[in-house]
RNA sequence: GCCCCCGUAGCUCAGUUGGAUAGAGCGACCGCCUCCUAAGCGGUAGGCCACAGGUUCGAUUCCUGUCGGGGGCGCCA
């Protein structure tokens, strides 16, 4: 199980021991990798370590750059070298090389794709949605995007640990539990039991807005319930229940698995020792009978400086930054994880440094190091509506479900006009795909952290930069090598040799595949993985309108083949991570 | 008031964490199917990267300030 490097790293890797034999060993510490140009007239791959080398030696970069070239070794890879400007050495590639080994990261287990979690596990908490409503928008990207870095992770050989964190305790079961005494209309619960749930919930945001008394009744109910009341209890693990069994059908539909769902309620017996020890230790003080956490004025870090984290009310409830700590201390003490990721909205970003910086703190204290864990808060923006913020008490929702059903029905239209000659349930397996690859893809094709203003055009389009041009384009390859009639997990994928520069061009993004991914979970931006897929598949379709690879007497070129072969394998891979099942034909 | 994000083509957004001549989709206009899927391909038009300084071989990217937009700041999550 050898690792197949990626052009970057084996390029950057030829600079640097062409660095060392010229005398500049241990100058740098770290090695900047090789990257694309931007530009074919430069080559096809560039380093810019010269620069820095350059930087370090307070010497001419385009100096370093000629001495480098000068002890580079011949590579198989590599046609040809030139140092150009003030300091650039670019590599001009040989293709057939190139392809070659691009067969190779295309046989490997991994894809070719750089195993840097092997051995390291990290926890990542997404999607976390409230129990007894159903999803909406607003939960979708949490999900989408928490999933991608799921299986990102996953690929980048991590082992993963993705934990639900659902909310299910709180206040609102006891809005929810006067509700059900006052309303419940057994029959309706029968047949939709999360739509009677949610119309319930609703309800008593109206009710008590005419009535005061309610909202102590609620608060007597949770109390209730928190005091282990048996018939609160029971209620409570019904509403649990019947709000996952609606999670995992949407959850099924998205492709997203989950290793754990241990909700908020799990936390539950390890809050007050939490609240204890950070009073013992001095990091939490009691004010005005709550206890909170303080952060001083000079704090290193700005963001929290005179901010406040209540981690018990004044009633003796424990609040979200309670649960917080505990839940971290319980993933630290569980998994051993190396990194744990939390995929939340933007708005969150001070409760997370809160949290963060006070637990380096508490773990300090308790002469325990904090270097042996990443948090990492991975925020995306807020998803809104034209006409503002969501809210399942206002009715002013659009449920995951509907946004799903919608998807897929636009996409059946287009296929039902389209490929009209396919059977009818494969033409309902296409939509399913193309429909729910859509939602998925709007979302991860654009930078996470941008905001988002929802628009059912957008959001569902099927044009352009969507998950369809990339399926369509995948199906090409599969049709042309069912076409031919061959084996693709037997055909000599070495025999190919670009020619063309549409074959070159082509080749070159197949190339690149690992190093993308590698790049996108680290940077815990999936866009760059779409980015990258689209130019494949616009190289590929170009590749298709200049090439033929089946010629006119039915024979089809071996190389070619072999080229379209690898294409697929990558669109596989590719699509893979994006959560987006491949389609043989559309 | 303090803190965090954002400002790139008519619209929606990328931009490999500082690299060479800033890209894509949509929309507009002009072309391409007797040929492996036209859900495709080729071409044209469209830019003071909000503005002003600074850092250096090099800035859309980093720093400072200004203007404009969004968000957060003690008992919700």
């Amino acid at each position: 199980m050898s690792q197949v490097p990626t052009l970057a790293a084996l390029l950057s890797q030829l600079v640097v021991d062409a660095a060392d034999r010229a005398g500049h060993a241990g100058v740098l510490d770290t090695v900047e990798p090789a990257t694309p140009t931007n530009n074919p007239k430069f080559g096809d791959y560039q380093s810019n370590h010269a620069f820095r080398l350059g930087k370090a030696l307070r010497t001419n970069p385009r100096k370093v750059a000629e001495t480098v070239k000068s002890e580079l070794t011949d590579h198989p890879l590599v046609d040809r070298i030139d140092v150009a400007g003030p300091g650039f050495i670019n590599f001009h590639l040989n293709p057939t090389a190139v392809a070659a080994h691009v067969a190779l990261q295309t046989a490997s287990s991994t894809a070719g794709i750089p195993q840097a979690g092997a051995n390291h596990t990290v926890v990542i908490d997404y999607s976390s949605p409230n129990v007894a409503k159903r999803m909406h928008i607003g939960h979708m990207r949490s999900t989408i995007i928490g999933n991608a870095f799921h299986r990102l992770y996953e690929a980048c050989g991590w082992t993963v640990v993705a934990d639900n964190h659902i909310g299910d305790w709180g206040t609102q079961f006891g809005k929810l539990i006067v509700s059900w005494h006052k309303d419940l209309d057994k029959e309706r619960f029968a047949a939709d039991p999360i739509a009677e749930l949610e119309r319930l919930y609703v309800a008593f945001g109206t009710w008590a807005e005419e009535d005061p008394s309610l909202a102590d009744a609620a608060r007597a109910e949770t109390a209730k319930l928190q005091a282990g009341d048996e018939d609160n209890t029971r209620l409570w693990k019904t509403f649990i229940e019947i709000s996952l069994r609606e999670f995992e059908s949407v959850y099924q539909r998205l492709g997203v698995e989950f290793d754990v769902t241990l909700g908020e309620s799990f936390y539950n017996d390890a809050l007050p020792g939490v609240v204890d020890s950070l009073l013992d230790a001095g990091i939490a003080i009691e004010d005005d009978s709550a206890v909170i956490i303080d952060f001083p004025e000079d704090h290193p870090v700005r963001a929290v400086r005179n901010r406040k984290l209540v981690i018990r009310k004044s009633d003796g409830a424990f609040l979200y930054g309670t649960t917080d700590l505990a839940t971290l201390e319980y993933r630290l003490k569980e998994w051993s994880p190396r990194e744990i990721v939390y995929v939340t909205d933007g708005r969150q970003q001070l409760h997370f440094t809160q949290v963060f910086e006070a637990w380096k703190t508490w773990r300090t204290s308790r002469g325990l190091s904090t270097d042996d864990v990443a948090l990492r808060h991975s925020w995306f923006g807020t998803l809104k509506l034209p006409q503002g913020s969501m809210s399942t008490r206002k009715g002013n929702v659009i449920r995951l479900v509907d946004l799903l059903d919608e998807a897929v029905s636009r996409s059946r239209a287009v296929i039902d006009a389209k490929s009209s000659d396919l059977p009818d349930h494969e033409r309902a397996a296409i939509a399913e795909a193309v429909g729910i690859g859509s939602v998925r893809y709007a979302d991860l094709s654009q930078n996470p952290q941008s905001d988002v203003i929802f628009d059912w055009d957008r959001m569902l389009s099927l044009d352009g930069n969507t998950a369809v041009f990339l399926l369509y384009s995948a199906a090409r390859c599969f049709s042309i090598l069912r076409k031919v009639g061959v084996d693709a997990s037997t055909l000599d994928l070495s025999v190919a040799a670009p020619e063309h520069p549409r074959e070159r061009e082509l080749v070159l993004a197949l190339a690149r595949f690992p190093e993308v991914v590698a790049i996108a979970r680290q940077s815990h931006r999936p866009n760059l993985l779409c980015d990258h897929l689209f130019e494949t598949a616009q190289r590929l379709n170009r590749f298709y309108a200049a090439c033929r690879v089946i010629q006119k007497d039915g024979i089809a070129d071996p190389s070619r083949l072999a080229l379209v072969a690898l294409t697929g394998r990558v669109f596989r891979s590719g699509l893979s991570v994006l959560g987006i099942p491949v389609l043989e034909r559309m």
